[in-house]
DNA sequence: CATGGCGGTATCATTTCCGATACTATGGGT
DNA sequence: ACCCATAGTATCGGAAATGATACCGCCATG
């Protein structure tokens, strides 16, 4: 599990923001999710479309989302195995959500959008 | 800044759910950000909001909201001292993912529907 | 005079996350 | 016999995020 954050998720209003943010956080799997919307991936797929993600942790990141139900894994008894991962039911529901972040960093999150800090002459 | 994602934004079509992702990671920015939605709040408000915040912690996420163009830090010079965090017109367009985020912690984070791992009757 | 509220900062320690590397088992190809 | 691919695990170490605590100036109140 990542980042621990409330266990009791009954508290102020906001905190369903943090119940949902707890599933997606761990560095990879906004995009994990995301490509699994496409459709279902085995292992070596993800890895490949992840590039930079190291073994350990797409297996960690991928263990995780099982646990929270949002990824079936499916193992394939074969030589060489095969192992595929699709989202659930639940899984799916996060659509919105996943759909809503992307559109926000495809919009919003451009490297020349980012520096709207201060006065921009700031390059002594 | 939280977790160094990514520094690359023009990675694979998921990145843009990444880059979103880099700009309310942090254990505390999601509510804050959905508190800021409601209204103006200066920082005892949103520290009492967020009761289990440090003021350390509380001045750290407003700071990188900040920092990220999000929030607004307006300082009234009276005694005593008053503070005020707004969303700029940016944050303010985070308003779909925040909210996107809320209704699926609302609707599917509940502790009751949580545990859809496996087995239940591994109590032994 | 001591206390409390405001909005912080500074310092330190801990927890957690993440990456690199090596290792495993099976069977196929050459 | 040796290397490759698949889908992992195990172990170690470092970096980053978070937490705890103490301290600051200022003023009002009791």
């Amino acid at each position: 599990m990542p980042r621990t954050r409330h266990v009791r998720l009954d508290c102020s209003p906001g905190c369903a923001v943090e119940a949902a943010l707890q599933f997606i956080d761990g560095k990879w799997k906004g995009v994990i999710l995301f490509h699994l919307f496409e459709r279902t991936m085995r292992f070596s797929e993800l890895r490949r479309r992840l590039a930079n993600v190291t073994q350990r942790m797409l297996t960690t990141q991928l263990r995780e989302l099982e646990r929270d139900g949002l990824v079936l894994r499916t193992i394939h008894p074969e030589i060489p195995p095969r192992v595929e991962y699709s989202l659930t039911d639940r899984g799916r529901t996060l659509h919105p959500v996943i759909m809503a972040l992307k559109d926000w960093g495809d919009m919003y999150a451009r490297p020349a959008t980012i520096p709207p800090a201060t006065a921009p002459s700031a390059a002594a």
